[in-house]
DNA sequence: GTACTTGCTGACTCATGAGTCAGCAAGTAT
DNA sequence: ATACTTGCTGACTCATGAGTCAGCAAGTAC
């Protein structure tokens, strides 16, 4: 029985090589990854990979992008939608969605902004536009709908919708940094947004 | 007139070459830094720059030493020497202290050990021990304090001194990342450690 | 002045890894 | 079967940059 070499499966190369990609910087950062690693764990040519990408830099844009997409908007989508109090939305799906951050691709992206980010700037402007800008809007327009029904009262802390992702932001940087080290990083959010909460409840 | 090419100079080699390294190591990164660029802007050969560090990871470590070292043991030495109520203190010298921080040097280790950290585990181990550990234990001591003393309640805040941190970091990764987008990072921590207050404040 | 030590230079080597390309073989049409 | 298209392979090139080292010259001792 004939193993064929190779499949032709052309559809399905781009996605199968960002997710190796996405796996091996991950692992090594955009510097320490090499290209055909990323070729052998999508289980495939050096050539072909650079037949869907014209450089490295082109697949590390791809990578950040297909992590990025539309991570957001399912929160912009749940504050708009939800028919609980604001006080019962923070505390359920908000918190839920807070706590997931760390642990999701997102963190690995956020990690490899930080440490290429200043070589590749419209690649941070695409991470502005998709998810921070988003982000901190979504958070914004929930206190501003809390506010406005008379759920919660305008303070400084209402200017920083910042304080919000600050733990989120300690639980990420605390994961990839000192991973041995144990911080109950859901119990620290949560701490936060009940601070927030007993402070901006009306 | 001979300019003589070059002086010997042993004592202040060392400390030259680390200097001219955080600046490389600040504007391209560990991986982006060339050793011959570090080697030009302290005014000497890189053969030299190699008498004195074995390796350029060797360079970076010293780097990284040079600028971590005692620089939170003010903080311990403020919190204990302080004649101030915890609330001054908090308000004054505490809120200071953060506020200088997203601009210093650290920021830019901060950067450095979120990008190549996970190749020098010991490194961060070094930044573990003299920093994080340190700060945090310096933070947990002085609420402790302020909680002895019946200036603070005790309370979930309590339990986490990364909450303190929280609003430095995110003006930490702002200004690394986001430049062009201002952000009053003053204003932010001011107003964390002021609802923290809020909340502690017996 | 002469001899000696050693801080210092810069042209070199050598490994590494991004990117190329000539050709091969899987799939398709006839 | 045969001819043709094109997804795919992997050995190659070539630039880059870390690390070396033979020799030079600044400082020192006599």
């Amino acid at each position: 029985m004939i193993e064929p070499r190779f499949q032709r499966r052309k559809q399905q190369r781009p996605g199968e090589i960002t997710d190796a990609a996405f796996e091996v910087f991950a692992e090594k950062g955009y510097t320490g990854a090499r290209v055909e690693e990323v070729a052998k764990r999508a289980g495939v040519s050096k050539g072909l990979l650079y037949l869907y990408f014209k450089t490295k830099e082109d697949l590390f844009k791809a990578v950040v992008k297909s992590v990025v997409i539309h991570r957001v908007d399912s929160l912009r989508a749940a504050v708009e939608e939800t028919e609980l109090s604001s006080e019962a939305f923070l505390r359920g799906p908000l918190l839920e969605f807070m706590k997931r951050v760390p642990g999701s691709p997102v963190a690995v992206v956020v990690r490899l902004l930080i440490a290429e980010g200043h070589r590749y700037p419209d690649l941070v402007d695409y991470y502005w536009d998709n998810v921070v800008s988003k982000g901190l809007g979504a958070i914004r327009a929930f206190v501003e709908r809390g506010v406005s029904r008379g759920e919660f009262r305008r303070s400084e802390v209402t200017e920083f919708p910042q304080l919000f992702i600050a733990p989120v932001m300690v639980s990420m940087i605390w994961t990839i940094l000192f991973t041995k080290r144990v911080l109950d990083t859901d119990k620290l959010i949560e701490t936060q947004l009940e601070m927030i909460l007993a402070h901006i409840r009306a």
